[in-house]
DNA sequence: TATGCAGATGCAAGGGGTTGCAATTGCCAA
DNA sequence: TTGGCAATTGCAACCCCTTGCATCTGCATA
């Protein structure tokens, strides 16, 4: 999924470069399944090249991040997850007691998102996010 | 503000203790004008009584978190801040290009706690948050 | 009052993530 | 080709917070 020439193109645009370290954190979270922590990352990586250090893993992250190439969320675990923004927008309600994590399509914050823009003009950014509580069940 | 007679009876009716430590970061939880980081509270207290541990203070203040007397949240700045929870139930527009910190009113979210409910049969945890954006003068 | 026992604390080590710095890399212009 | 220079990296130290463990505390019961 990772396009090569597109992605040196967003980089270079900033004065940015597509590295051997760069491309392979990319392809690794590109080809997770599923969300993807840093150390997870790393370990995959690492198999390749194990001088990568884990600095640049968080360093990479932050970077495609503002590139807007992989979104995070916090699923209330201790440790953010990473995939690419191509896989499209949803966030996720979290149950506390059970753990039970249920996918939620991006317009169910559209309202919200157009309240806060007009009682207080302000642009949020509702993209990825956990929202915690008591699913059906253990309500 | 603090109640002990009232936050004994909350502690031991789940076989807790009031300890001299704990007294002393409620109060400082209590005391503080604004919301009030773990490491302000252990240096507050501390004053009094050097041999306080910041174990100690995190402990408590996830105790005082499950007795729903203190809230915490996250403004962004990479530390939690708290506050006692009879300051009123409220939640925070954060501007990540200024740093402007709107307060917002509780009931903005009572439409979308209900569509999860009505949707999802997801009970939200909505308090005390944090939403990450640009504010009106930024956008 | 003496004894038992769960709760609470201090301490040190560990986990996830960030940052300052010196060394390395790789583009670009001469 | 060769310097020059900014971007990038690895490394180590640090920050915020959590956790395992041994010690200590203080209520309850006999
Ligand atoms: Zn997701
Ligand atoms: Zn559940
Ligand atoms: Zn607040
Ligand atoms: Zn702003």
């Amino acid at each position: 999924m990772v396009k090569t020439g597109e992605t040196v193109k967003k980089l270079s645009r900033k004065g940015y470069r597509l590295t051997p370290q760069r491309l392979m954190i990319l392809e690794a979270v590109d080809g997770a399944d599923d969300h993807i922590s840093a150390e997870e990352i790393y370990a995959q990586v690492c198999d390749q090249y194990p001088n990568l250090n884990i600095s640049t893993v968080y360093r990479t992250l932050e970077l495609l991040k503002e590139l807007e190439l992989v979104t995070e969320t916090d699923l209330g675990d201790g440790r953010v997850r990473y995939h690419n923004i191509k896989k499209g927008h949803h966030h996720h309600l979290v149950c506390h007691r059970c753990g039970n994590i249920i996918d939620m399509d991006e317009a169910v914050l559209s309202p919200l998102k157009a309240a806060l823009l007009m009682q207080y003009g302000f642009n949020a950014e509702l993209r990825h996010l956990a929202i915690f509580g008591l699913c059906k069940e253990c309500k």
